[in-house]
DNA sequence: TTGACTAAAACGAACGTTCGATCTAGAGTG
DNA sequence: CACTCTAGATCGAACGTTCGTTTTAGTCAA
């Protein structure tokens, strides 16, 4: 009988894998973590990795599109149940908030990488799904009278560049207080800049 | 006569390494660079890389470094000539959208760089002195009733914070226009967020 | 058997760094 | 002027290590 019980359910291991890896990546960036590490932190052993992914860019890669597919399906819901652009707009905030401080490891790879120093050809994140989504709300709320009719792309950055650089200085430690508690003074600011 | 005349002006090398050290890292980042890389870039020899450079990190280091004093410097220029919070701010979001446009690997270094990955020890970005002094202008800004009296965080971030966002979207390639064509859009959005 | 897994060893390429040699410019000396 | 000495700048081959990856041999369960 071998030192550890491997009895895992199915899909277990690479989400075993995936965790490790997303834990290190953050903490020590893609290139100071080695196959070695993920091995180690997962306690998978290195042969099982490259069983499942075909190289070290493969496991980056597949936390790059969870962690995209998973926000895009946030805000499909937050576009089901809310209908207004500023309802809809303001629970984007507090998803990006919520998610900051329940999983900042999440937030860390999602804004803090340079995704295409170890990913190339992936298109820098403001350009991917999440992003064009949040965009969209912004459009068709200036459609509809509530957003000042301007460019979609200053309108969008200047409603989430405030929110969204306060999830980067909570994550640098410059925060006095939570996150989520910021979120009304920073909406009240946010939502004045694009409002009609 | 040895094949290359090396006649050049003190403190040259330096230069060359640093600019050429710039421009790999920006490219491609830190880790995708390799020593032999900026030897062959700057045209320089790899000892003398090592002559003038304890490390491939203090060349880093030293890139960080005079990015840093020449902001500063920057900023207090702005601070001397300008006395309202009003113009003090939108003269920053001017300089910062003229550094991007003029020197773009200069802005890309220092916005779009994951510091702490090859610099351990050297605090964010945000907590540097320019970023200091950014908020200091917000905070007098709110001191003389400019601005709104708010968390001096949230009015920073809601104030430069679109323009911030501006900035990576443009060297994402995802503006039609030239950025400072925005300049006026984006200083009346921001400006309103925190103005009394 | 097959597929998932382990542990360990081995491999080659790439990397950061070192080192002794060479070169250059200037100062000192006669 | 010529000669020597020195200090710093420059060079590039070579070194030792690390890392991503492959391979091997074997275990266990369905």
């Amino acid at each position: 009988m071998s030192h550890a019980t491997n009895k895992k359910s199915p899909g277990d291991t690479q989400t075993q894998i995936l965790s490790a890896t997303l834990s290190l990546f953050t903490q020590q960036g893609y290139f100071n973590t080695s196959v070695h590490d993920i091995a180690r932190e997962s306690q998978v052993s290195i042969g099982s990795i490259y069983h499942h992914f075909k190289d070290k860019e493969a496991v980056a890669r597949a936390l790059y599109n969870d962690m995209i597919d998973r926000m895009s399906s946030e805000l499909g819901n937050i576009k089901q149940h809310h209908k207004t652009a500023h309802d809809r707009c303001r629970a984007v905030i507090e998803l990006l908030f919520k998610i900051t401080e329940l999983e900042p490891e999440v937030m860390e790879f999602m804004l803090y990488s340079k995704h295409r120093e170890f990913l190339p050809n992936v298109r820098p994140v403001c350009s991917s799904q999440p992003f064009e989504i949040m965009r969209e709300f912004v459009q068709e709320g200036m459609n509809s009278g509530e957003i000042q009719k301007m460019d979609l792309m200053v309108a969008s950055t200047c409603l989430f560049g405030g929110a969204i650089r306060m999830i980067t200085s909570s994550m640098d430690g410059l925060l006095k207080r939570s996150l989520s508690s910021y979120i009304d003074e920073i909406w009240i600011c946010s939502w004045r800049a694009v409002a009609t």
